[in-house]
DNA sequence: ACGGACATCCAAACCGCTTTGGATTTCGTC
DNA sequence: GACGAAATCCAAAGCGGTTTGGATGTCCGT
């Protein structure tokens, strides 16, 4: 394994300029047929690969992608952002970028992006987890770094290219599903509320409800990382309650576990006695599938999700003027064993 | 934010020459005080960040370190990879590295590390989920790409950084302490055996039980990828048939929290009926912790390892020649609610 | 036989930084 | 006051590619 062969002993051995050689291997027109066969076939034989530093430098483009995750990003965000990171990074190998992911302290957030824009890092950064009070975008629109949400941002949804799923109609719907089944006192196990999905999620919930008449209960309603303790704890105090729900809306599996775990404690039946509904993000290690899945669910791919994202981000960079797209996904509502009519008390 | 000033520029503005002010930001000696200072300042105030690609080019180093992850890399590995990746980012942004990740096709795994050496897109890799018949350090061993494995490579321990829990020992202690409680059916579902860890768990288990002059029953050990239906299922066969276990030595919370489910499913008591202990990852969204935890485990937190196998890895970069250096944490075993003596049939 | 249109190929500049190998100045010493 | 060492600073040569602006050669029609 020959290592370390340059452009320049390449176009020495082969009695040709380094710009012909450069030309026959980019695929650049002026370079005969011949010439090029020749070409590949020593390239090929020496093993000769181009620097990626060196092209970097005189191409200006550093060829990959920056995700900034700050280091106490809300647990929940874990499995998901892995899952998204994943399908982002078929994208990028596919279409030869690379994915850098920079994991830092909170406060080093901003700096992290200026770095990553001032000394040519990344071609374009990716919008993890916007929140109600978003301002991310603000930064690299000043910096001039290409960007793609996961998620919106609320009040930039015109100026930005963003993937969302419809947090507000899936929750609306899997909450009308409920109240179809009968059950009129449902809970929502929500994510952390100051992220937009969370707060679009509630807002699908609340109106439901209001549509057939009945007003949320604050007492029912719980926003919080999407642990599985979380779901277990505060199930276990409502179904304790005076008056408890007969169903809850969570919005994680993990969360809607722990919330199985708790009715089983306290005797009663997922399924018959109370109904779950939960969100299923579809990560392949938490599998909510075969023939009758365990969690009735709204369900959208945050793996594709990724993949379509990095494919909007690399649009964006190779056709700079282009104006913002946008990705809307609507989320499945699949029906499994965690949900049947309200028990007539 | 004057955007693109570069060393060229700057040095202008000083009236100073680009060695000067180079050697100045970068610390050398060779430069008085006063002008360090000078440049420092009005490095600052125009903002000036130097070009990642041109140092790299022109240092030779990358300053980035790789990780390729199959695309079908197996499933259970995915939030324990992302804790350990969490835990080397933080490392490696402390010291000035960027982390690239490589999503790949599995057939193109070897390709992308003879890439990440012959473009010199990375420094050095890190090597994930080890298996019984590893191949990946020879590959880096010919391609002289320096690297750590996270796990052991069989019979490589010796020529190879590495850092590793005593899984065997783990699994040997938790075993001994089923057996101190009275069980004498427990059951093991493990991980992939074809991956270093399980098997050597395994080894613990069988270890344990044979100590004390009981056979493993084949009937009563399992092996997949570790996601919640494979420990309820698996859990749920073994509960129902003629000479069911008491307890179980699951290697995962996700599977943990499976078999717990099928536990209830029976009507049985997790704890009192069925004992679990589980391995725990310490994974920042499945907290297993609090007064008493859930689960009694062996505990050792994946995201340090992350952290101590990163220091590894940069150590060998700047120090090249340092004989190979590895580090055995020991897991802690943490009792909690899920154990308790054997029920007297 | 000649001018122009193509087809090929090349020398050299350039990308933005680090680093080598001096050049110049300052300063203490004898 | 001359001299070597130490302190500062600089011009220019890389690093390994891409790209500009020709140069050269070939082929064609007239």
């Amino acid at each position: 394994m020959s290592k370390g062969i340059n452009l320049k002993e390449l176009s020495l051995r082969l009695n040709l300029s380094q710009t012909t050689v450069s030309r026959a291997l980019n695929g650049y027109p002026e370079v005969s047929a011949e010439t090029r066969k020749r070409v590949a076939e020593m390239a090929e034989k020496l093993g000769y690969a181009p620097n990626s530093q060196a092209r970097r430098l005189a191409t200006g483009r550093s060829m990959a992608i920056g995700h900034v995750i700050p280091r106490s990003i809300h647990e929940m965000m874990n499995p998901i952002f892995l899952e998204f990171i994943a399908g982002a990074g078929e994208t990028y190998s596919r279409h030869g970028y690379d994915m850098i992911i920079s994991v830092v302290e909170d406060d080093h957030e901003e700096d992290a992006y200026r770095q990553i824009a001032s000394r040519k890092k990344a071609d374009g950064v990716i919008i993890h987890g916007p929140a109600n009070n978003e301002r991310r975008h603000k930064l690299l629109q000043e910096l001039n770094l290409p960007f793609v949400v996961h998620g919106r941002i609320p009040g930039a949804e015109e100026e930005t290219s963003w993937i969302d799923m419809n947090n507000r109609r899936a929750f609306e719907r899997a909450t009308n599903l409920l109240l179809d089944l009968g059950h009129t006192r449902i809970a929502l196990l929500n994510g952390l509320e100051h992220m937009d999905f969370a707060r679009r999620r509630r807002r699908g919930f609340e109106d439901a409800l209001q549509a057939r008449g009945l007003a949320p209960e604050t007492s029912l309603m719980r926003s919080s990382d999407m642990t599985e303790p979380y779901g277990c704890d505060n199930a276990m105090e409502m179904l304790k309650s005076d008056n408890p729900p007969t169903a809850f809306l969570v919005s994680s599996m993990i969360s809607a576990i722990g919330v199985a775990r708790a009715i089983g404690q306290c005797g009663l039946k997922t399924g018959k006695d109370v109904s779950i509904i939960t969100h299923d993000d579809a990560l392949s290690f938490l599998p909510n599938s075969g023939e009758v899945p365990i969690f009735t669910c709204t369900r959208s791919s945050v793996r594709f999700a990724g993949e379509k994202a990095a494919e909007l981000l690399l649009d964006m960079i190779t056709i700079p003027t282009s104006a913002p797209k946008s990705l809307h996904l609507d989320a499945e509502l699949i029906l499994g064993q965690s949900t049947g009519p309200a028990p007539s008390s």
